[in-house]
DNA sequence: TCTGGGGTCCTAGGACCC
DNA sequence: TCTGGGGTCCTAGGACCC
């Protein structure tokens, strides 16, 4: 049997955790730049704020309502998952970590799954403070449908007989199941398949011609068959990402450049960090697409990378070029990002015979660089490219402390 | 004034090869 | 009217996830 583990209401119950006097209050958490809310309590779920809803078509509702508001918070709440892995770790032979807040774990060979998962339960609070449900079915698909229940019951849901999988089944809507996004619930619902029991009797070649081999696997785990197996090392990534809209909006192109230069440092550093190094690197830059007022430019360009490379000064190199050819003066531009792609294990470099460049001192320098910025802090040695004005920061005005990640906001424990 | 960020997998179709 | 057959590789776009 698999179990899935997932954190409730993740991010705010971590804001909780260091705010113990929050329990039971309506709080939510908001994206970055205080955008949107992506995590919500009970109480404020209750109230009928939804996911993603612009924070400021809420900022009445909230003070009229006592919301609590946290910035989000995203290296406390890593450094949380990491010690709610930890414990899980402890506890079951085989664990796939599948997002920040979940996890799978295989538990063959264990006696009594329900008093397990109880006691797995009390655990991860006591140790962590973080309250978690747990879902048990044969399946991962299962698993997660066995969580939802959890979620509405009292934290812990097996599907383990036919009976009460076809009942559970026929209790949960289509556009619940993992793995049915927006579109296919739309073209099942034409079809009358309104719950996840409906699908899982449709015809195999219907749902391998209309939703793929993707919708068929999901398909099959909803009857009981596994068909989607335990990943418990994560496979290196294949694209890596820094974007971010900008605190307000820039039309100066040096700020706009410390911006792309510090974005494509982060690419850099997430590319070292799985030792790895990318072939191509992207730059886009685009303008307010929420404007009624100004037309919207958005565009990008690609750069081939002479070697492939995981160094700052490289990426930033490579990056300010692509940058040049789309950059247009005069426009407010309010995000930008630096993506790269074709990664490669960086053991393994293929080397040019038309590029010139010392690879064994740029490695000394990324790892003087990596030591450095791993014991002070990130960005204590950085590139004056990158800035320090920071006017294109996020706006964050309701963050939290870095209680378990800066030595000088750790909690004090009054005696 | 204010609307997140970072990923994966699959398929169809074009280019190209022998 | 006839105009092969069988591949591979790459890319864009769709769909989905947390």
């Amino acid at each position: 049997m698999i179990a899935l583990v997932d954190c409730n209401n993740f991010y705010v119950s971590c804001e909780r955790v260091f705010r113990p006097e929050l329990e039971l209050k309506p709080v939510v958490v908001l994206s970055n730049n205080d955008g949107c809310i992506i995590s919500r309590s009970n109480e404020a779920k209750k109230l009928g704020i939804a996911m993603g809803e612009p924070a400021f078509k809420r900022e009445k509702f909230m003070k009229e309502n006592g919301v609590v508001c946290f910035s989000s918070n995203y290296a406390l709440y890593g450094d949380m998952s990491q010690r709610v892995m930890d414990t899980l770790r402890e506890a079951a032979p085989e664990i796939e970590v599948y997002s920040i807040d979940e996890a799978f774990l295989n538990l063959a060979g264990i006696q009594n799954l329900y008093s397990f998962a109880e006691r797995l339960r009390e655990k991860v609070k006591k140790d962590t403070g973080i309250p978690v449900s747990i879902g048990i079915g044969n399946t991962k698909s299962l698993a997660k449908i066995a969580n939802k229940e959890a979620k509405n019951g009292n934290g812990v849901f097996i599907i383990d007989n036919p009976h009460i999988r076809k009942a559970i089944l026929m209790n949960t809507p289509i556009g619940k199941v993992w793995g049915i996004g927006r579109r296919h619930q739309k073209r099942l619902l034409g079809y009358n398949i309104d719950n996840a029991y409906r699908f899982s009797q449709l015809s195999d070649n219907w749902v391998k011609k209309n939703m793929t081999v993707v919708g068929h696997r999901i398909q099959r785990e909803l009857r009981g068959e596994p068909c989607i197996s335990m990943e418990q090392v994560p496979p290196a990534k294949k694209v890596i990402a820094t974007t971010r809209a900008f605190g307000k909006k820039l039309t100066d192109k040096s700020l706009i450049k410390e911006a792309v230069a510090t974005y494509a440092v982060r690419c850099a550093e997430k590319l070292r960090k799985q030792q790895s190094a990318a072939n191509l690197l992207t730059v886009f830059i685009h303008t307010d697409p929420f404007s009624a007022t100004e037309s919207v430019y958005y565009k990008s360009q690609t750069a081939i990378l002479p070697i492939a490379s995981n160094h700052n000064t490289v990426l930033v190199k490579a990056a300010y070029k692509a940058l040049e050819t789309i950059f247009i003066e005069g426009l407010k531009y309010k995000k930008a990002g630096v993506i790269v792609e074709a990664i490669v294990p960086e053991n393994n470099l293929q080397g040019n015979l038309f590029f010139e460049g010392n690879q064994a001192k740029l490695n000394i320098l990324s790892e003087v660089n990596d030591s450095i910025n791993r014991r002070y802090g990130r960005d204590t040695l950085r590139l004056a490219a990158q800035g320090n004005k920071k006017e294109w920061k996020l706006r964050q005005q309701k963050l939290s402390k870095g209680y378990t990640t800066k030595l000088d906001e750790i909690i004090d424990v009054k005696s």
